[in-house]
DNA sequence: AGAATAGTGTCTTTTAGACACTATAGT
DNA sequence: ACTATAGTGTCTAAAAGACACTATTCT
């Protein structure tokens, strides 16, 4: 390793008198899109528990988007990778430690904060509920889940000469009723197709108590979670360990926003759980087996 | 827009007086890994040219690593999204505008720049090899397309108690034989799937040539590659205008690594090109319809 | 008995995989 | 005529989709 450069300085002794330029450089955090799959009690004792899709937000106790929700993040220091500190702001929000985190996109729209140039490395995080203990907000935050519904509102391909423009129009509801908060936002995906190249661009078309560009962090989540539910075994990290395959299918139908078919649905995921010789009780109709999570390899 | 916070100020209030503290900021850079599908003459002349994947690589100019190979890419700038940084780069580099490109992942390892901390977010970008034209390398660096490899070498699978861990150990080749230049790496990939999580690691473990963390990115974006060419239309972007559907199904050849079956294979992609009338000329063999790019919506 | 859910059987349609066959330009 | 590739037909097996049927527990 003695190979010198133009300055005639080997390897070593170049880093040795290193100095950075003092180019501007951006702040980089870490927002989660922490998800949990709940059960909702029904007042028929016969009817099944329904699953909702929740996920955490922080409100804001500070400007900018004072009194608004956000994801819950934080900066990443410079001893740590942005899934460390991921990890350790999960820790912190939540007291889970070992989690299901998979690692979104690199949101680095130069305005995206008001305050300065920050780059958000997102990630999405999938919990069990069972595993869940919030903490309590301290004075200055409080910590929330909500139940998730990003619907589409219409969708449009226009064929252009050399390719096509497909916009999608999602409305994004949030709702906590024991706050009584009701966030919604309005993402519009937009594709443009030309000769040589695609642009997919998200937009906040309308946005009512979500700071930042959340809105379209979490329709990325989304996306990204419905897109590998059917073809990973994902899901299983928002399953307590024992569950029946209806609760498996509850939480696909919610993730995927409708219903699907029993018969096939148990043919293709059942597989996901290895079953076991235990049964639920005390249910007002026929009890149901248990099935033990079964990690795909 | 008049909620005040804890110091009785409005957002603007705070917005004008805000300044930002002075931790330590990493520096954000891009690389990207540019495939191309490229025909090689066989000799024979009755003999279809076979299609090469390749993808450009600069020679380092200086220290750290100098000598070896590096994705092309650079700093980002505070006025621009880290796509459009890789935009410019590209550009910068190939001379190519219009251009499928998609971000892969941003490696943070704080040593990953053995000079300071430097975030990267990687792109993959795709380009038709009848649009490119390499610009002329000058005095400090010179760009070459290298022939990409990846092969598995070796697979395994261990169950644990609560979980299992899998280990993939990959051998990327990538030569230049005008040059003669020929890289190797190896390059592990583990997935440790505990009872409530999973870590997925890439770690390198040997690289003769390549800079930096470079063949971790080049592995991880050859896995997306070939991950979303079997449910995407994404090949097209590395197909002429024009094309046969046999060169079609060498790309896809060359990005699996791995022979296809013809008629499967074109019930199922046939669809991604648009028949035309034309028939390619003097091949010494029966001609071969020509399909136009059909990009799929 | 009746409500509510659990779980299975089976039909049809689609898709994947494998392989063999026919077709055609150029030398 | 022969070479090398183009392109199609068909069989089988597997998977997806739809729906109806039977089974079981608790009040």
């Amino acid at each position: 390793m003695e190979i010198r450069d133009k300055n005639g300085l080997t390897e070593k002794e170049f880093l040795a008198q290193y100095r950075p330029g003092d180019y501007e450089r951006p702040s980089v955090a870490t927002d989660m899109v922490i998800f949990t799959a709940e059960n909702r009690e029904e007042n028929n004792y016969r009817r099944l528990p329904q699953k909702v899709l929740r996920l955490l937000l922080i409100k804001r106790g500070g400007h900018p988007y004072l009194g608004s929700w956000a994801l819950p993040g934080g900066f990443v220091n410079p001893s740590e990778t942005t899934e460390q500190a991921a990890k350790r702001e999960l820790l912190e929000e939540t007291g889970v430690k070992n989690i299901y985190l998979e690692q979104l996109y690199t949101f680095s729209e130069p305005k995206r904060d008001p305050r300065m140039w920050v780059m958000s490395c997102s990630y999405m995080a999938l919990i069990d509920s069972t595993q869940v203990e919030v903490k309590a907000g301290d004075d200055a935050r409080s910590a929330e889940w909500f139940d998730v519904l990003l619907e589409t509102e219409s969708e449009s391909i226009t064929e252009t000469d050399s390719g096509y423009v497909s916009t999608t129009d999602y409305l994004l509801t949030l709702t906590n009723t024991e706050i009584g908060e009701t966030i919604t936002a309005k993402v519009r995906r937009t594709k443009t197709r030309t000769a040589t190249g695609v642009e997919s661009e998200y937009q906040i078309a309308a946005c009512d108590g979500l700071a930042f560009d959340h809105a379209k962090i979490i329709t990325f989540a989304i996306e990204r979670l419905r897109g590998k539910i059917t073809y990973t075994d994902i899901a299983l990290n928002l399953m307590p360990e024992y569950f029946t395959l209806t609760e498996l299918q509850q939480v696909y139908e919610i993730i995927l926003n409708k219903p699907l078919l029993k018969a096939p649905f148990r043919r293709k995921y059942g597989s996901l759980g290895e079953e076991t010789d235990q049964l639920t009780k005390d249910a007002g109709h026929r009890p149901s087996r248990l099935y033990k999570r079964k990690w795909q390899v």
